[in-house]
DNA sequence: TGACGTCAAGATCCG
DNA sequence: CGGATCTTGACGTCA
């Protein structure tokens, strides 16, 4: 079992994709996204061998406007060999990596034309996968489209559309429910017409279901007999609702307990999870740990390496007691270590508990700094207690700090990036 | 015709 | 200049 997160690393350090508005495309812009690009890909995918994370969905953005006229350059030719590297060692580290085309690329559009774009997307799509060099195991997620007032005749549409995909799209398309027109067992039942796999989205289904007395589990089951051999492990999709607002929105981070919940009905199913929740990596480490076999407290303090000056600015009570929650080395207090942070997200900073944070990030730096970065700093510092300058302000000055003398601990520290 | 969803780029304003 | 806060874009469907 896997689980993973999508397109983009929170609380990372330089690790971010580019875009390009239309207006702004040409030929050496494209080429200097597409290369930034790329390096950020392989970045993602260090970071993710570094953390042990096993799942990840590259953004459809890599290539700016690649399924469109606008493009002109032969990307394809000039970076092959850049994927073929990050493709290794995707392979080398055994990710599983998948793409997720957005919800403007309708295959059962009545539209020739709106066909026309969603097949070029999704042969782009398949593109990165085949450039990457890997199996058909790795897919691509998409929705079923519109309903135009007669699913019956939508979900045909589909499936005629469907064959007009190359034979490696075909092979790596997979499809999921989603939140208001196509409900799981619509797509079973495409799946059975056309016999590619189901994803089984948990809050999609949630929002537009079939019938409520059907477990989480119990679908997940079922979607599973539409999973081949050759397709590698059942994936799902788990989120959850954010309180208090869109329904449908996706939450910010996973709540543990709720996680373990859903997890714990499935009795050992041996499938990937993809979270959608606003944290990424960081609920995906969160439930990665909290699901993980081998129990060694070492992980949880290096998440807390992490987290604490984060927890620190907002609350120096919640700090001590998350500290003191680590010292018997021979626990595993994984629920009660997350459920603390939890509890600290929704809590606003305290002017008190920023300052000892700021204490506390100069202590580490003060060693290394000039004299000239002393003074600016103190007088920052003076400038914040006065409410004269921001939080963000000083912090970015910190921040730049450790950049330059390279300061590990603090440049990993979720500190400053949150 | 605007809302929907997404997130970085770009614009604008402030001190 | 840095920092904070809006607005824009690019897509197709649906009310």
């Amino acid at each position: 079992m896997s689980i993973g997160y999508a397109c983009i690393i929170e609380g990372v350090n330089n690790i971010r994709y580019k875009t390009v508005k239309l207006s702004n495309l040409n030929d050496d812009k494209l080429r200097e996204i597409i290369s930034h690009n790329l390096s950020t890909l392989e970045k993602a995918i260090d970071y993710n061998i570094s953390k042990n994370i096993k799942l990840y969905r590259i953004t459809s953005e890599l290539i700016p406007f690649a399924s469109t006229d606008y493009v002109t350059i032969n990307w394809v030719e000039e970076y092959r060999d850049y994927f073929k590297k990050i493709g290794d060692k995707i392979k080398k580290h055994n990710i599983k990596v998948s793409l997720h085309p957005g919800q403007y690329s309708v295959l059962n559009s009545f539209n020739e034309k709106v066909v026309n774009s969603a097949i070029r997307d999704l042969e782009y799509h398949t593109k990165v996968l085949d450039l990457l060099g890997l199996d058909f195991s790795f897919k691509m997620v998409l929705h079923i489209g519109g309903i135009y007032f007669d699913k019956e005749l939508a979900i045909k549409n589909f499936i005629k559309n469907f064959e007009l995909l190359s034979t490696n799209a075909k092979r790596r398309l997979i499809i999921e429910n989603d939140d208001k027109s196509f409900n799981i067992l619509d797509l079973l039942r495409i799946s059975s017409e056309i016999n590619i796999p189901v994803v089984y989205d948990n809050l999609h289904n949630s929002i537009n279901s079939v019938d409520d007395s059907i477990t989480d589990f119990e679908w997940i089951k079922l979607c599973s007999k539409t999973w081949k051999k050759d397709d590698g492990r059942q994936k799902v999709h788990y989120s959850i609702q954010a309180p208090n607002k869109k329904i449908g929105s996706h939450s910010e981070t996973i709540y543990i307990e709720q996680f373990l919940e859903y997890y714990n009905s499935f009795d050992n199913l041996d499938i990937d999870i993809m979270l959608e929740v606003k944290d990424k990596n960081i609920s995906a480490l969160k439930c990665i740990n909290a699901t993980r076999k081998n129990k060694d407290i070492r992980y949880l303090e290096e998440e807390w390496s992490l987290f604490k000056l984060y927890i620190l600015q907002k609350s120096y009570k919640k700090y001590k007691k998350i500290s003191k929650l680590l010292t018997e080395k021979s626990n595993y207090p994984v629920i009660k270590f997350y459920t603390l942070i939890e509890e600290c997200y929704s809590l606003k900073v305290n002017k008190k508990s920023c300052i000892r944070s700021i204490e506390e990030v100069w202590k580490q730096i003060k060693d290394y700094a000039l004299d000239n970065e002393k003074i600016n700093f103190e007088k920052k510092f003076i400038k914040y207690k006065k409410n004269e300058i921001s939080l963000n302000a000083i912090k970015n000055y910190l921040l730049s700090l450790s950049l330059k003398y390279n300061i590990d601990n603090l440049i990993t520290s979720y500190y400053f990036y949150f």
